[in-house]
DNA sequence: TATTATACTGTACATACATTCAGTATTTTT
DNA sequence: AAAAATACTGAATGTATGTACAGTATAATA
């Protein structure tokens, strides 16, 4: 996908919303007349641009035959639902994804990038239980109190994330069975992968 | 909203899928294709049927100028999340209704009719915490050990389904602090509004 | 410096499409 | 029993629409 140009944002633009109002892509002169061109050309020119740029398809002779290609609109985005990940693997990796879920882009306050299924019942008082859907944002940004994903030594692990001093970080569980993990930062390696901002549970 | 004829609802069906699949609507001849007419007036006539029974809207003179009313689509829906049940209302009054949220329609496995808002732990060992929204079907097929929204003397709750006799229904807590409820159906009124199908957690 | 991409106006034309008219037949409603 | 709705075929027509061709001008790239 190529680097788009301001026009062709207008123009790209015009369609989605001509999209969302009327149910059916607009005409050259539908578009013509939303940005004020003057010539049904200068349409078509900047249509065929976002093609060749990816943006959009045009079924060649069909009126109106204009589908956006990207899903970027407030109806939905596939996002991915990471199961088990592999050692050492990216979280994203495509071996990770167990499959994707279609869910409008702003469905979590702050956004977000993609599902973490649980395992284990480690923060069941936090209300997350085995095989839930916990929506992770990407973010190194994280405060004490949020639930973490964290990655150590390999193993991705859910926990509350609990700054004791500059050096030492602790993850602590929801569950009484379970006991807190100390990492002193100078000696051992954490990563954050990013923080909950949502969970999902479908029986 | 009249009743549709199954021929209506076959065309109608190939509006939404020829949508899906191009991105734009199908033109007369397009349906006649899909659905093997031989003249475009056929098309043109079961528009002109749905669009009289509320089902489409067609924009005059533009070509694939249909679009379709019911956002019953694998889009999304605005479903209703209900707060506090004011005592003696059914639980879908406008009055109850805190606002809605933006959700493809097959987000929960079997569907759903509207998000519950839940106060209280009473559900907690069962991941369910407070303000947490839970995914209710309305159905009064409910078996044992499902999550059901009941009404008794006008309060709405969230339990565990249990019946133990033809007579004799206890709601079961999952919180070690509250008791089961049982409910004698010869001498108490039990409504079963729904069950919860699924769970939304926004941090 | 030549070339390509961007950003338009303006005209023209073949065809893709909506839409109307003329029929036929069956079912449903009044 | 008559009228209206449903469910089609088939032909005809005007126009809505995509698209090509001819220009002009500026910015970006090679």
């Amino acid at each position: 996908m190529k680097e788009i140009t301001s026009q062709q944002q207008r123009v790209l633009d015009c369609i989605q919303i001509y999209l969302k109002k009327t149910g059916f892509p607009p005409t050259r002169a539908d578009i013509c007349r939303e940005l004020g061109f003057k010539s049904p050309n200068s349409a078509e020119t900047h249509l065929r641009a976002l093609e060749k740029k990816g943006f959009i398809s045009i079924e060649s002779g069909a009126s109106r035959g204009i589908s956006v290609n990207n899903q970027n609109n407030s109806f939905g985005d596939e996002y991915p639902v990471i199961g088990l990940v592999a050692a050492g693997s990216p979280t994203l990796a495509e071996e990770n994804i167990e499959r994707t879920i279609n869910c409008p882009k702003s469905f979590f306050e702050s956004g977000f990038d993609y599902f973490l299924k649980v395992r284990g019942l480690s923060m069941k008082d936090a209300g997350i239980m085995e095989d839930d859907l916990i929506a992770v944002k990407k973010t190194t940004d994280v405060k004490n109190g949020d639930i973490v994903i964290a990655r150590l030594d390999d193993e991705v692990t859910v926990k509350f994330f609990n700054r004791k001093s500059s050096n030492i970080v602790e993850l602590e569980p929801a569950n009484e069975d379970f006991e807190n993990i100390v990492i002193n930062l100078e000696s051992e390696q954490l990563h954050i992968e990013g923080k909950s901002v949502g969970l999902l549970r479908r029986n």
